[in-house]
DNA sequence: AAGAGCTGTTATGTATACAAGTGCATCCTA
DNA sequence: TAGGATGCACTTGTATACATAACAGCTCTT
């Protein structure tokens, strides 16, 4: 597969969506890409489509393209989906897996835990929560890959991809919280994990879904309510012009 | 949304390629496609990249586009999928249904029950099968829409989609079978349809599931026995190449 | 005779010119 | 001054020309 002037289109847009220098809503003009990539607008165009296709571009005729943004509708009905594939997928996982998948669950889930213990205990927490948050990836990519179902996989890891358009530009001003919330939450999410693991390694499909459900349940509340503590579920639903006016 | 010469011939390859004359494996040449379509290939190019994200359509670079050609794998991957999300559907339809939507899968599911009874009885078939083909796609298809979630439900319409690429080609030399057991098969049917709606009319959301789950599992394993039934499982192993050799 | 290399053909990838639609600012009119 | 018409600038949509990679058929060599 030669990588063609379209790729390269493709892999810089799409970089500067998820790294959010391209903002939700924000109009993507083939001509001014194609002059800043320095191709041609029909590479450009032809990577808009791609990206449209992946859910991450919405492109509506003769009024161009643009970053995908996301009312919390359609949030949450992505959210739902990933609850039943990511759900489904444990339920596979526990029946499916290698030694090796477990193994590198199991390893993400160890890891977890001590930085956990480690954070809660208290010394810099920055640095340990870059790793937490790779662990939990690890672990959630682990059972993926140990359902065995490459498409279902790649499914779930693009509904997430789409879900960070809507949560990225939160992280700014997440409401404060006590230690004492964040550590008991942590708590939470590792015991979570630990039924999870538990459930898939012993073989019981219906527990590893319903335990995976109910965790990936808990994490969609948890970013709901972020949202509508933020404000946000109302602005949201402003128009564009009622946007542009506040501006 | 005015529609543009790249929707006309999105449009007329998309209903090709559905209604089987684009046989999957079939190339896609831009220019003998926009001449037919009568516009230029610029178009053209940009129906087949939506096509593609709709994954109808494989496209890789220099090669050309072609029909998308399922493996056994990636059939099962996407039945697995299927399986995952109308499972869950099933079970949100039990919580989430309106009154409209209920009357509609029971009317769906009335129908049903009578066109089997009909045709079991006996006389001209060839109608009615049509008939009880379209009350089961209405019964299903009022599930998705009592799930209230508008992705999932196209999610699964794709889904279904892109599997009868796989399935359509099949259809032309199914093994015979006496009346007897299409019969008991239509029953089978029947039974899982009333009991998915009864869970679904008492609101109980895992019965809903589960019953679904199985319904559709039993229809996946059916197609997929057809599948080896007719020698197919072992031919679409075979390589690019080793295809190209044999013709 | 088999295989490597060459060459012409064909289809794709890309750039660009042109057509056409949209939105905005300006200007005119009541 | 408010409202609407008009024209302009800009962007997208489309056609097309050109460059380049893949492929097939041929020849030449071993």
């Amino acid at each position: 597969m030669k990588k063609v002037n379209s790729d390269v289109a493709y892999d810089y847009i799409r970089k500067k969506i998820i790294s959010g220098e391209y903002a939700p809503g924000n109009p993507l003009m083939t001509e001014s890409l194609s002059s800043e990539i320095k191709v041609s607008r029909t590479p450009v165009r032809e990577a808009l489509y791609k990206l449209k296709g992946e859910g991450l571009v919405s492109i509506s005729p003769r009024l161009g393209a643009s970053v995908k943004k996301m009312d919390v509708k359609e949030f949450r009905e992505t959210c739902e989906l990933r609850l039943a594939l990511e759900g489904h997928a444990a339920g596979l996982a526990a029946v499916n897996h290698s030694q090796a998948d477990l193994r590198e669950i199991r390893f993400a889930l160890e890891a977890m835990r001590e930085l956990t213990e480690r954070i809660i205990a208290g010394k810099d927490e920055t640095n340990f929560i870059d790793d937490l948050v790779r662990e939990d990836v690890r672990f959630h990519v682990g059972i993926m890959t140990a359902a065995n179902n490459d498409l279902m996989k790649r499914e779930i890891l693009r509904l997430n991809m789409v879900n960070r358009l809507m949560i990225g530009p939160l992280n700014i001003r997440q409401p404060a919280k006590t230690k004492a919330e964040t550590d008991e939450n942590r708590r939470r999410v590792l015991a979570s994990h630990e039924e999870i693991y538990e459930a898939i390694a012993r073989g019981d499909a219906g527990a590893a879904r319903e335990a995976m459900e109910q965790h990936i349940q808990d994490i969609v509340e948890k970013t709901l309510h972020l949202i509508s503590g933020s404000g946000r579920s109302e602005t949201r639903q402003l128009s564009e012009e009622e946007l542009a006016y506040s501006g």
